[in-house]
DNA sequence: TTCTCACATGTTAGTGACTCACACTTGGAG
DNA sequence: CTCCAAGTGTGAGTCACTAACATGTGAGAA
């Protein structure tokens, strides 16, 4: 079985599976007992490892139901729009883009995920910085279409406003889902900050 | 000494006294050998205090260096702003009116505290939840002045922005405060914030 | 003054997340 | 068959944080 590409996709997949069962049994377990009554022993137990390999697969508790796999989808759509427009708009539409692209498979996950974060402390701060993460890939990316200083921050405080925007539609839709889904809550947002930099 | 208005500010001094001791020798022990490698226990035994003590005044390690009064003075001082004006504007104007005042008498150790949660993962979680709650009071107090629920989501989305961008403004300069001080690094910000919206 | 109550603090024994050093198993290559 | 390496388990330990209970010390009532 040498002809497949690479040496051994046999432990690739199999430590995919282990990862995909840790974090599936912990999600269930998060949403059953709630975070802080679920201890990472129970989780190991049920994904059939040790604590040890829990923590091989995930560097902390927080991480297994904070994780986001969508932010390097979201920076390369950013990155792919059109130049030119304004930056704002460019993220509006990525995000936009993006989450659809997302929604149509996994809503519901990305809703417990949601609603689980907003119900725990511990994991709102652990999202921010996934978020100021994300942030800074992106405009790293993006700096290659400037150059000064000024055209830098320009940049940071655009990503970090877009972003913040985004956040508290994704927030309010998780808090209230039956007011609308996530795509036109995006909208929405982006359209009560023009409305109010207007008339205030 | 009955005269003073209430029964024991004795013990309110003393306790203020005792907090502020703890926080003091956290702080010097944090910017001497970092966050992680202090322990809980050198601090109590450098203010003279029990573990316990320790956490009676501060719920975890985190708040000791995350901390902020200056929420409250910078919510106080949006609602006192003019109503009328663009929201974005009455935030930032609290905001650099608010910093000017706490610059004037603690600009170091502001800028220490800045940098320490600038390097500290685990702080930086910590701020951003500080971050939201301030937003959560400045919503509840203007959410009078508004009625519908589209103008509840766009003072939402205002706020998210501005404090967004201040925070941006904030990072820059603790990671080069050389380059100039703080409440001009708040102006541009948002200067470049406005320039950025209309020519992207 | 003295008794006593309330409150701040200390003590001890935990729990649970997370780490480190080391031993074991097993699939695959020579 | 043997040896290597990668994945995993074990056991002991650290540290943040908690709960139950004991102690000391002002302050007001008797």
């Amino acid at each position: 079985m040498t002809e497949s590409g690479n040496k051994s996709d046999w432990r690739e997949r199999k430590k995919a599976a282990t990862r995909r069962s840790i974090q599936g049994h912990a999600m269930r377990l998060f949403l059953e007992k709630g975070y802080d009554a679920t201890r990472v022993e129970e989780i190991a137990a049920a994904a059939g490892v040790s604590i040890m390999t829990f923590f091989r697969y995930f560097p902390t508790k927080e991480h297994v139901a904070a994780e986001d796999d969508y932010d390097f989808l979201i920076a390369r759509l950013v990155e792919d729009s059109a130049d030119g427009e304004p930056l704002v708009g460019r993220i509006h539409q990525a995000l936009r883009g993006g989450l659809a692209q997302i929604y149509a498979t996994d809503r519901q996950a990305l809703l417990d995920r949601t609603r689980l974060i907003l119900t725990t402390p511990a994991l709102q701060g652990r999202m921010w910085q996934n978020q100021a993460v994300t942030q800074q890939h992106i405009v790293r990316a993006l700096s290659g279409e400037t150059v000064d200083k000024d055209g830098e921050l320009r940049l940071k405080v655009q990503v970090a406003a877009s972003f913040a925007i985004a956040t508290v539609a994704m927030l309010e839709w998780a808090a209230a889902p039956e007011e609308g889904e996530l795509p036109d809550r995006i909208d929405k947002a982006f359209a009560a900050f023009d409305e109010g930099a207007r008339k205030g």
